[in-house]
DNA sequence: ATATTTTGTCTCACTATGTGAAACGACGTT
DNA sequence: AACGTCGTTTCACATAGTGAGACAAAATAT
């Protein structure tokens, strides 16, 4: 049956790819060495071809791998179509222009939630996500929102992929206590963060669902606990449910990842 | 030699990755078929392969492929470390504010011009560029200016993969009249984009040099000949030149693409 | 309805490609 | 000079990728 193979050598250098990225700096194969699953040899070969490919870009002085622009260039394209962002785009702007809190649109992929755009609060102090960050599904907002709407096959398989780390006390740790307010999120059309991934940072989120019905997505309005309580984000409600509901009808297009 | 081979399976995967990247829609398999190198068996299953990886994303029901959510996460990481977009941006908006004209930042890969930036003219009019995408280098205004400032074998390198196909009367359309007129940018540090890419786009560009005088990109400011002479374009000069050597000066970390 | 073409998927013998232990080399350090 | 740490290269080995060709499934034509 289908493990979750890394498929061949393809599989194998796009982990090795997604770690020099993920490192956000440039990295010397020690490190990369210490993280990876691979043996030296293999690994060196790997940054070689991702180098000559473009993919990376290597330093001689430093001995340093980092992110080439060829892979910049497949990135911003793929961004413009393979994500709602440009859809959700014009209605984030409407919603974001009259609050003060920050407005995320997220997707999911692979049991993390990758953010897809963002409108960053006028205050400067929040510390929340950037587009392309990811976070873990099980202790967000949008997360959240979006396991409580996926198919059972998909929601059995993205459970298995959360790791249930412990964030903070607010955190579920398992999947049975996750499952069970998935229920509650799947009848209400609503999601909260109760500090769940941060300290201090609690959120309001809505799934954004297609007319047929399928979850593309979600978004949310997050906030910080010094400016507002949960029960103060409940005024955000409507406008956030009405605005994610605008890019549902717009979003027919997105393909979901499929399985072998 | 090092003929620029595509380097085995990975090679071959990230080939077909940027076709469907490029072609900017969901695609059959026929179409890429037709533009591909490889054989039927050989390109489905490469397409399996990224698909399963995340790298794409399939729909069943029109049977199309397109870019999928994975490229889209390492969009933001690699865009913040690989280019000099993030140093750019402080001094572009600066310089953007006080005109009402387009400003670009580019960067150059594999003999074409990546625009990893860009501030919009306040006038809604314009067609140009957005951040991600590429352009031929022999025929703009960034381009250009990068090229004039390229080390020898680089650059030797780099015009062998012009395709220098005519947009325009104006384009060049042989290395020839290219290299003359890179001799001219080189001396006089600024370079103009005559309508050679786009009829009715004009541009004036400056490379962007390390203190060490490396060249990492060029910035550039485009209008339209209904608006502005190439003449006229002389105005924003100094401003330009400026700002680009500010740039210049921040980005010592950019690592160029190296070779084997 | 039945043929015909087009497009996607699968099989399988073949070998090119990738593998990784081990040896080597290049620096830096003590 | 001897040692330790990383990076690079080698090479016998087998896995993993290859692609002609057969097959299946749609779509289009007759």
């Amino acid at each position: 049956m289908g493990v979750v193979t890394g498929d061949g050598t393809v599989g194998k250098a796009l982990t090795v790819l997604d770690q020099v990225a993920g490192i956000g700096r440039p990295v010397r194969m020690r490190e990369l060495l210490e993280t990876s699953e691979f043996p030296k040899p293999t690994l060196h070969r790997l940054l070689q071809t991702l180098t000559n490919q473009g993919m990376l870009t290597y330093d001689p002085d430093a001995q340093t791998y980092a992110p080439g622009i060829r892979l910049v260039r497949m990135a911003h394209i793929a961004w413009s179509q393979a994500s709602l962002a440009p859809i959700a785009r014009p209605h984030i702007d409407a919603l974001a222009a009259n609050l003060r809190e920050a407005v995320h649109v997220a997707q999911i992929d692979n049991g993390q939630v990758v953010f897809v755009d963002k409108r960053q609060a006028s205050t400067k102090f929040s510390t929340l996500a950037q587009a392309g960050q990811v976070a873990p599904a099980y202790c967000t907002g949008v997360g959240k929102a979006i396991l409580a709407f996926l198919p059972k096959p998909e929601l059995k398989q993205a459970l298995q992929l959360q790791a249930f780390h412990r964030y903070t006390p607010a955190t579920h740790t398992n999947a049975e206590t996750l499952k069970a307010e998935l229920a509650t999120i799947r009848k209400d059309g609503i999601a909260y963060d109760r500090e769940e991934h941060a300290q201090g940072i609690i959120s309001i989120a809505a799934p954004i669902l297609t007319p047929a019905n399928r979850v593309v997505g979600a978004m949310s309005i997050a906030t910080a606990t010094n400016r507002h309580s949960l029960d103060g984000l409940e005024a955000f409600r409507p406008a956030l449910v009405e605005c994610a509901q605008k890019i549902g009808a717009e979003a027919q297009s997105w393909q979901p990842p499929s399985l072998p």
